[in-house]
RNA sequence: UGGGCUGUCGCCAAGCGGUAAGGCAAUGGACUCUGACUCCAUCAUCCGUAGGUUCGAAUCCUACCAGCCUAGCCA
């Protein structure tokens, strides 16, 4: 198998900090306990899609193997016939590649060594190691005791060698229902760690597998099958997360029991998970939104899976970049959205278009302004990477601009429009607001506003100074649009007109909604490799789609950012 | 309740006996053709609590408190 792993990011901050498992590889290999390099593994169970807690995971094992310039395998944890599919393998292995964190060659499967560990369990058996248990669930629960009082020997627990090799070949041949039977390890009932109760290592389970096909009756647990299917891919370290550590006094006696096979054997150790706030996380959940409705897909910008953030415009970077900051702790940690968010708008802030959008039109007329006329004006793409060039856009009579920029009666600090205020409409020109039109109800539904030729962007006019630049669009290039759901602008054909009735681009529903799934930050991307960038008061807005010889498209929008305003 | 693990600023997180890094968030200010960005400043006399050891402790010891995991023929 490649030994190779391919390149990823460097962490941005450049440190080379070892987090604390990466200490204990350090020490391993100074004290020489393995043989061979260092080599980790990912080991999802195909059920569902990858998530960002997933990339942690990740993260953690390829970067060990990376740092120490060993392997990373990824190994589809596929014991359970009832639970998986190939669906999700294929998932997988995108999300996976997507993010940079390609197993290349080194992808496997636990089903693949149904035979190997079979061939092994014999060997435990006749080692008198294991035995095979006609208890009912039920009954078994029961003899297992409880966290306080110790179990009770199952009455199965002393059969001969030679009966549980002919009754562990009933169960792998079939002449046993679901349940009927199960292979156990023969450890200690009155273990203080309930994992160490002579627990299930084998159950007959009538069922098809999605690889093996009908090949099997049997399928090994979890905690028998990992540390053989570790073992088995020469993987010295294990690293997983906290949950199994109770479980890791029965990797070890797995091994230990097998150690004939394997003289070397992996090392399991554990680290905290990790979690977003608002984030909906834990396979289950996930599957049961989808499953449910609740949701369009695994990748439905709600949701924290890889194909979500994908859709909600976050970089392959900012998502490394996010996973660099956050570290690797022992204990579970719960880590704050903006972070995450922060690290988007790092990696976008050089690389991403700034393009004015409004989300609540105003209308503005500038009165002094030719009837009829139009001209371009440029607008830089992004000031901060001038590389990026700049962009026309139409500038007429009629503009609109976002209707919290106006304030009849300014509050205090305010200083873009007001009454009598000059401000500057960005790439254009310093406008003033003469008067503001009502309807009857004294809303403002129009700005009457007066323009000063002189002040044309570009133009070096240094004659006074504004305390404002506003985003604007020309009313005749605009193309009016909703938001949906997920942060999404929709084009919306049925909205024309001299005096349109303009869109509320959020609607109530929709916020509450979001709200609700905590996704006020979310957006769809119709084109992934295109990133645009706007910013106002804050909020970014994504993936803006302009092309000067049709109108304006919005793909995406995203607010990552509400940030409290001043006046 | 038994066992295991964890407790350092609102959130992540360094620190590993020598007198509390950094990031996010927040706040104040400067700057600005997007109230963004950038910049500058502030932000734990204290490391779950109480004792103890030591010249000296977040770091060692003891007790207590809190949180998480654990009684699948799931992974």
């Amino acid at each position: 198998m490649p030994e190779e792993i391919s390149g990823i990011n460097e962490n941005k901050s450049g440190d080379n900090a070892m987090n604390f498992l990466e200490r204990i590889i350090e020490d391993d290999i100074r004290s020489n306990v393995y043989r061979r390099s260092v080599h980790t593994r990912f080991p999802p169970e195909p059920n569902g899609y990858l998530h960002i807690g997933s990339l942690y995971a990740i993260n953690i094992n390829y970067g060990a193997a990376k740092r120490f310039k060993g392997a990373f395998n990824l190994r589809f944890d596929d014991t359970n016939p009832l639970k998986e599919d190939m669906e999700y393998v294929n998932a997988i292995i995108e999300d996976m590649k997507w993010a940079g964190y390609d197993p290349g060659e080194n992808i496997f499967f636990g089903s693949d060594y149904f035979d190997r560990i079979y061939e092994l369990t014999l060997k435990l058996i006749e080692n008198g190691r294991a035995f095979v248990c006609d208890l009912t669930p039920d009954e078994l629960r029961e003899s297992r005791g409880t966290l306080t009082t110790p179990g009770i020997n199952s009455p199965y627990r002393d059969r001969s060698v030679e009966e549980n090799l002919k009754l562990f070949d009933g169960m792998k041949n079939g002449i046993y229902s679901t349940g009927e039977k199960v292979l156990r390890a023969k450890i200690d009932m009155s273990a203080a760690n309930i994992n160490m109760r002579d627990p299930t290592i084998y159950r007959v389970l009538n069922a098809d597998h999605y690889r093996s096909g009908d090949k099997w009756r049997i399928y090994p647990m979890y905690d028998y099958a990992h540390p053989i299917q570790d073992a088995i891919e020469n993987i010295t370290h294990s690293l997983c997360s906290s949950e199994f550590k109770d479980h890791r006094p029965l990797y070890e006696w797995v091994l230990n029991a097998l150690s004939f096979a394997f003289p070397e054997p992996p090392k399991q150790r554990e680290f905290g998970r990790m979690s977003i706030t608002g984030a909906i996380t834990g396979k289950r959940y996930l599957r049961q939104l989808v499953s449910q409705g609740y949701v369009d897909g695994w990748d439905d910008p709600r949701l924290p899976t890889i194909k979500g953030l994908r859709r909600r415009g976050f970089t392959v970077e900012s998502i490394y970049d996010f996973l660099g900051d956050i570290g690797v702790a022992r204990d579970n940690s719960t880590v704050d959205i903006s972070m995450l968010e922060n690290s988007l708008r790092e990696d976008l802030k050089p690389k991403a278009h700034t393009v004015m959008a409004v989300l609540d039109p105003l209308p503005v007329e500038i009165i002094n302004y030719p009837e009829g006329a139009e001209e371009w004006v440029v607008v830089e793409n992004n000031a901060e990477n001038p590389e990026l060039g700049s962009r026309e856009l139409p500038f007429s009579r009629n503009l609109l601009v976002e209707r919290e920029d106006f304030m009849e009666v300014p509050e205090k600090g305010f200083r873009r429009l007001y009454l009598g205020n000059e401000v500057r409409l960005k790439g254009a020109y310093f406008i003033k607001c003469e008067k503001a039109l009502k309807d009857e109800n004294g809303n403002v539904i129009k700005l009457l506003c007066t323009y000063d030729p002189a002040t044309k962007s570009g133009g070096g006019f240094t004659g006074r100074k504004v305390k404002a630049t506003l985003h604007w669009l020309d009313v005749n290039h605009t193309l009016p649009a909703r938001i949906n759901l997920y942060g999404r602008l929709l084009p919306d054909e049925n909205i024309s007109g001299e005096e349109p009735d303009w869109p509320r681009l959020v609607d109530p529903d929709s916020l509450i909604a979001m709200e609700n799934a905590r996704v006020e930050e979310s957006l769809s991307s119709a084109r992934p490799e295109e990133k645009f960038q706007f910013i106002r008061h804050g909020y970014f807005v994504a993936d803006i789609h302009w092309k000067p010889s049709e109108k304006l498209v919005f793909n995406r929008i995203v607010a990552l950012k509400d940030t409290k305003k001043k006046g």
